[in-house]
RNA sequence: GGGCCCAUAGUUCAGCUUGGAUAGAAUGGCUGCCUGCGGAGCAGCUGGUCGAGGGUUCGAGUCCCUCUGGGCCCGCCA
């Protein structure tokens, strides 16, 4: 019995009542479901509110508070008062003694009172006893696969990265915790002309393949230093010596040639980085199921057949007119009512362009071709579980048994927005080369629109601020856009190593006697907890303008303060000591002050918030969700004393619902990936 | 020129999908609250022509149209 489940009993109700009374005609009946229940934006609106009023009357012709008043004296409150004789009518019967009365509201509403003693009752013992409370059944087990990260193996991640992991990773928990089977793919572009100027900047640059040591410095990470050093700088030289360009087109040559020494040296470096790369995503605690190389997309055949597969369909086709002359291309002018250019995936000479491996990729991703890869173990991650790799080296799996990666249910890709075309034309590359369900036709649509998902996200920008503090010009605008190739980022590691050293020194002052194991521990949760709040409570739709000294704040609507709101429940637990007995029955009546009512509804809505995060794909409304738990048991903790209070019954009562309070909390953390911690 | 996205308090953002009752946080500024369950907190004050103009509606921050300002994409670059 969730706030869900109360929702459904309410909407149920009405609908009977409503056609009790003749206002909702049995033809009419699918027109007429189209009211909401919803929780009543004020506490004197009752607690559960509808707005069937206004939508009747036009069609009843009569206003709307006088419809809401029959409603409520002919129908709704009787049947509160008298649910035991209407077992046979409503389903889910327990659920009418949780309402206490039904009232119309002059404005035209008809707003419902909870009993808090029952609805109290049956949740808070649901949380306690129910270790996955708001976990539920949305997927019935269709198999997803969540793409993200794939961030070019030449260079550290910045910021901008940061919000792709982390909206990858929390997409991940919210599906698994919602009966999805999940898959979650990195994939490592090995074979671009990125990992050429690295190449380039080692073997005839002269730039040391080791970074230079300082004498006071840490150690520079290998992805750093390239992305810093190595990648930036070369991409400065090509202007000054010509020769490098040079050099430049012949390694990107010899990369194709995976015999070649150059492109053997390059896949040490694409390891190399790439194993860097996932230290800063394990270490805001992402993880992967497979990485698929690039170069395994045109080695294991899987390119050439698409390619086929292309062709046979009429889908590519040689150009032989105008400006695409001799290219192969997909015609993108979709549907007739959308003009846009042809896209090019073979070039007159016979390279493919960026978009190309995507498509044979989306192909494989889908399963619409059996798998051409084989499968190795990459790395056991922090969770215990397995990170696969692609291979196209027979003998590297011997004796493996890997999980079925491909998904016929649903892929979602995250990638910024920037990419949105691309994405576009891949979708309808896909939609196109899928078998058509003519004889269902929701089934086609429901493919068509759902299958492949691109889940978008706009940028992280640098704010105007720290753009000055990092001496960069930008006039009289008002961020300023990462450029891996010019060198204008904020590196990951960086934000989480500051945020890692102002939460240490916090920690410190709070708890003086706490080894340096245990602050540095408590130090770094509270650092991942920062960035991975910050990235999450984001619109996806609107650009962050990321400014260091706002990021690094501790206090507010932060991470931290939700963990700090955790720590300060398990600390009255801690405390009650042998006073509280989860397993003894409370009386939850005796929780009859505004704010245990509050904190009791707002519990029970943890299924509906997840649904709605879920289902539109969005976990700001996680986030947001979480920091409304946090300031809801913040303002309950000021408010009421817990273990000063006199009544031991109320005591027990209030002891349960701090116990349920950190349960919810901690599920949420699980979702967004915070961990919640006892004391910090 | 075509497509996508954004505009709400000094600042950073919720609310818009599914129209409804007094537009919410955080931060900044000012003011209170620790011998009390942890002050990384709580309370109060301050602060809003919801970019502009039309339209639909009994009712628009929310839906539609136009405009303005800003960002991104539109390559035989990646």
């Amino acid at each position: 019995m969730t706030f869900r489940h109360l929702l459904k009993v309410v909407r149920e109700l009405i609908f009977l009542s409503a056609k009790n009374l003749g206002y909702i005609s049995e033809e009419r009946e699918e027109d007429e479901e189209n009211f909401d229940i919803s929780d009543s934006p004020r506490k004197e609106f009752g607690d559960i509110t509808c707005n069937i009023a206004f939508k009747l009357s036009k069609s009843v012709k009569r206003r709307p508070y006088e419809i809401a008043r029959d409603m409520v004296e002919k129908e709704l409150n009787p049947h509160i008062k008298n649910y035991q004789k209407n077992r046979s009518q409503i389903s889910m019967l327990p659920a009418l003694d949780v309402l206490v009365s039904a009232e119309a509201h002059p404005a035209g509403y008809i707003n419902f009172r909870v009993n808090y003693a029952v609805l109290g009752r049956i949740i808070l013992k649901e949380i306690i006893t129910n270790p996955n409370y708001g976990s539920f059944d949305i997927g019935n087990g269709q198999h997803v696969i969540v793409e993200h990260t794939s961030v070019n193996p030449n260079k550290a991640l910045h910021v901008g990265h940061l919000r792709n992991v982390i909206l990858g990773d929390t997409i991940y928990r919210m599906l698994k915790a919602t009966n999805h089977k999940t898959t979650v793919l990195n994939y490592v572009d090995d074979s671009g002309s990125q990992i050429a100027d690295i190449v380039v900047g080692f073997m005839f640059a002269g730039f040391p393949l080791e970074p230079k040591i300082d004498s006071n410095t840490a150690i520079m990470k290998f992805d750093q230093y390239c992305g810093d050093e190595v990648y930036t700088k070369i991409n400065r030289m090509y202007d000054i010596h010509p020769f490098l360009s040079e050099k430049r087109k012949y390694v990107l040559k010899e990369i194709e040639d995976p015999k070649s020494a150059i492109a053997k040296f390059a896949a040490d470096i694409t390891l190399r980085v790439l194993e860097n790369q996932l230290k800063t995503c394990w270490r805001v605690k992402a993880r992967y199921d497979l990485l698929n190389f690039e170069s395994h997309i045109v080695s294991s055949g899987l390119w050439s057949s698409t390619l086929g597969m292309l062709r046979d369909r009429g889908l590519l086709i040689l150009e032989n007119n105008g400006k695409n002359k001799g290219c192969w291309i997909v015609r993108t002018r979709n549907g007739g009512d959308v003009e846009e250019a042809d896209k090019v995936i073979l070039r007159s000479d016979g390279t493919s362009t960026y978009i190309a491996k995507d498509i044979p990729y989306a192909v494989w991703k889908t399963g619409l071709v059996s798998d051409p890869f084989s499968y190795r173990k990459f790395a056991e991650q922090w969770d215990g579980s397995i990170l696969w790799s692609s291979t196209t080296n027979d003998s590297d799996q011997k004796g493996n048994t890997f999980p079925d990666f491909q998904s016929r249910n649903m892929t979602i890709t995250i990638i910024d927005s920037r990419q949105s075309r691309l994405q576009n034309i891949v979708s309808y590359i896909l939609s196109s080369l899928k078998p058509e369900v003519t004889n269902d036709k929701t089934t086609v649509e429901k493919r068509n629109s759902n299958d492949y998902i691109h889940m978008g996200y706009e940028a992280v920008t640098i704010s105007a601020q720290t753009a000055h503090m990092l001496g960069l010009d930008i006039g009289e605008r008002e961020f300023m856009h990462m450029s891996g190739r010019r060198g204008i980022y904020i590196n990951a590691d960086y934000i989480l190593d500051r945020l890692h050293e102002k939460a240490y020194d916090e920690a410190k002052k709070r708890n003086p006697t706490l080894s340096e194991n245990s602050l540095n521990e408590i130090a770094e949760k509270i650092a991942i907890a920062s960035v991975r709040y910050y990235m999450n409570k984001h619109d996806l739709n609107k650009i962050i303008s990321f400014d260091i000294v706002e990021s690094l704040s501790l206090d507010g609507d932060t991470g931290p303060y939700l963990q700090y709101s955790y720590a300060r429940a398990q600390r009255i637990l801690e405390k009650s000591g042998q006073l509280y007995d989860s397993n003894v029955e409370a009386d939850f009546e005796l929780l009859n002050e505004n704010s245990e009512t509050d904190l009791i509804k707002l519990l029970s809505k943890l299924d509906l918030v997840l649904e709605d995060s879920v289902v539109t794909l969005n976990p700001k409304t996680l986030a947001r969700y979480a920091h409304e738990l946090a300031t809801t048991f913040n303002f309950y903790y000021e408010k009421i004393p817990i273990l000063k209070e006199k009544n031991r019954g109320t005591m027990q009562a209030r002891l349960v619902l701090v116990d349920a309070f950190g349960i919810v909390l901690k599920n949420v953390f699980d979702l967004l990936g915070i961990e919640a911690l006892r004391r910090m």
